[in-house]
DNA sequence: TTTTGAGTTGTTCGA
DNA sequence: GTCGAACAACTCAAA
């Protein structure tokens, strides 16, 4: 046992169980110091988004309270970590630093600044296993070489043996640190957490997940107990409210461990195995933007730089706010503007409507997501973001254009979600619902529906669009092949 | 080194 | 209404 005080430096591990820093702390040191830091950066940054935040102030303030019934209290700063860990270790005595790794480009680049200031003072840093099942250094190719097509990848991560599930600390022991104020959630009064252009004035907190480890294990425990048996079923359904398990927040900030929601999500049924299928693709985008951070702001292929997207603002605006005419996507538009948040079919509808019928870059969705979601994460956002616009890692990106009259009526059969988030077509009979621009006149009549007055026209031509979508992605398909020929 | 099989999530067309 | 094939060819990963 060190006679030294060890720092645990929290980052998107808000959690108690199944925390190997924590753990691997408080057995070798007789005290601890558990830290948060308040990021200006982060919190202000181009990706800031206000759901996030109060998400985070929320299970800050849960952590903190758990922490000191153990007996540890949470110690909590505001700063620019490379300044503020080591002053926490130097006020403390501390000669360790315990964090569990953060595999996305921001946490990496700030990690390495702040273990060279440590190191500089004499400070040990001590990162552990991060939130993914496989550290990405542990799934590799027989060559050696990180997998860019999901199938193998997944087939090489299944037969990889996962680490065994740590039971959460029953005592710890800290030291009588100031342990500093969490700060409400107040936006517009703390210049350094305002979110920039963009912020989203449709956001409903009531519709947010409550946040804590507590309410996390929760949902997980209430989704395991028996709504997972559907999900193969039930998570492409628009109109069921709980057809997915809503645990994306908890485990972008580590409330939950990945490890422990594979270890115990495992196990017989077309559910289970499909659950944890969308959990592998989690670990598959943060693996591949671990070796690729130059995703964050380019395409996987390189060719598809090239591509020549529209800047229109009137389309992008249309599309943000929910009045593109297309009634799945405006629903899932204004869901994501209150809720901060959508299930993954919606995401898919919307982002391959932006790129392909639009023709608007997938950077200007991804940044849009990022500023509203609940659970935006780099990885995983941007993994999805070029998949969608046909510039990632699918293999076979030429089929994916949606058609969004099919989507809504095969996903969204009675219209219920359209009707819940797109008001003003609640009269529109189930048959139009989807394609209200179809009604007849005799039937728009008596619904009250004036198209173009209450209800926007459809903005493009989805047909139209898709032929030209073809054009030219065909057009930088053969570009691509010309220059390597 | 060369070959071979395979590739989340779709849509349309024609039988 | 349902079903299979075509879409168009490329790249990856493993044998």
């Amino acid at each position: 046992m060190t006679p030294t005080p060890a720092v645990v430096w929290f980052r998107r591990d808000l959690r108690l169980h199944d925390h190997p820093a924590l753990t691997a702390a408080a057995v070798r040191h007789d005290r601890i110091v558990p830290l948060f830091v308040l990021d200006p950066r982060l919190l202000g940054g181009r990706f800031a988004s206000p759901a996030r935040t109060r998400f985070l102030l929320g299970s800050l303030r849960e952590l903190s309270a758990t922490l000191a019934e153990l007996g540890a209290p949470l110690v909590v700063r505001v700063g620019d970590p490379a300044e503020v860990v080591p002053a926490v270790c130097a006020s403390s005595g501390a000669r360790d630093v315990y964090v569990s790794r953060d595999h996305a480009p921001y946490g990496r680049d700030r990690d390495v600044r702040v273990a060279a200031r440590l190191t500089a003072a004499g400070i040990e840093f001590h990162p552990k296993r991060g939130n993914l099942v496989h550290e990405p250094e542990a799934v590799a190719t027989q060559e050696s070489r990180s997998y860019s097509v999901y199938s193998p990848f997944r087939r090489a991560w299944e037969r990889l043996e996962r680490r065994l599930v740590i039971p959460a600390p029953e005592s710890l022991v800290g030291t009588d640190l100031d342990p500093g104020v969490i700060p409400a959630f107040t936006p517009d009064a703390e210049p350094g957490f305002a979110p920039e252009v963009g912020a989203p004035p449709d956001l409903d907190p009531t519709l947010l997940p409550a946040p804590g480890e507590a309410a996390a294990r929760g949902r997980l425990a209430a989704w395991l107990d028996r709504r997972v048996e559907d999900y193969a079923a039930t998570r492409d359904r628009l109109d069921l409210a709980d057809g997915t398990s809503r645990l994306s927040a908890d485990l972008h900030f580590g409330l939950l461990s990945a490890n422990e929601v594979v270890e115990r999500a495992l196990g017989p049924g077309d559910g289970r195995r499909v659950f944890v299928n969308e959990l592998v693709w989690r670990e598959f985008y943060a693996h591949v933007l671990f070796h690729r951070p130059d995703l964050r702001d380019h395409a996987f292929r390189p060719a598809f730089d090239r591509l020549e997207w529209s800047d229109d603002p009137v389309l992008i605006g249309a599309w943000r706010t929910g009045r593109t005419g297309y009634p799945i996507v405006d629903a899932a538009m204004r869901q994501l503007a209150a809720a901060g948040w959508l299930p993954n079919r919606a995401r898919m509808i919307v982002a391959t409507f932006l790129t392909k019928d639009l023709l608007v870059d997938w950077r200007v969705g991804e940044a849009h997501f990022m500023r509203l979601l609940v659970d935006g994460d780099m990885a995983s956002d941007n993994g999805g973001w070029q998949w969608s616009a046909s510039t990632g890692t699918d293999p076979q990106p030429y089929f994916r254009i949606f058609d969004p009259v099919a989507q809504g009526r095969r996903h969204d059969p009675d219209g219920t979600y359209v009707r819940r988030w797109v008001p003003e077509l609640a009269t529109v009979p189930v048959r139009w619902i989807h394609a209200p621009w179809e009604m007849p006149p005799d039937v728009a009549a008596p619904s009250g529906l004036r198209l173009g007055i209450d209800y926007p026209e459809r903005i493009v031509d989805h047909a139209e669009a898709r032929r030209r979508a073809l054009a030219v992605f065909g057009s930088v398909r053969q570009d691509a092949a010309r220059r390597t020929s």
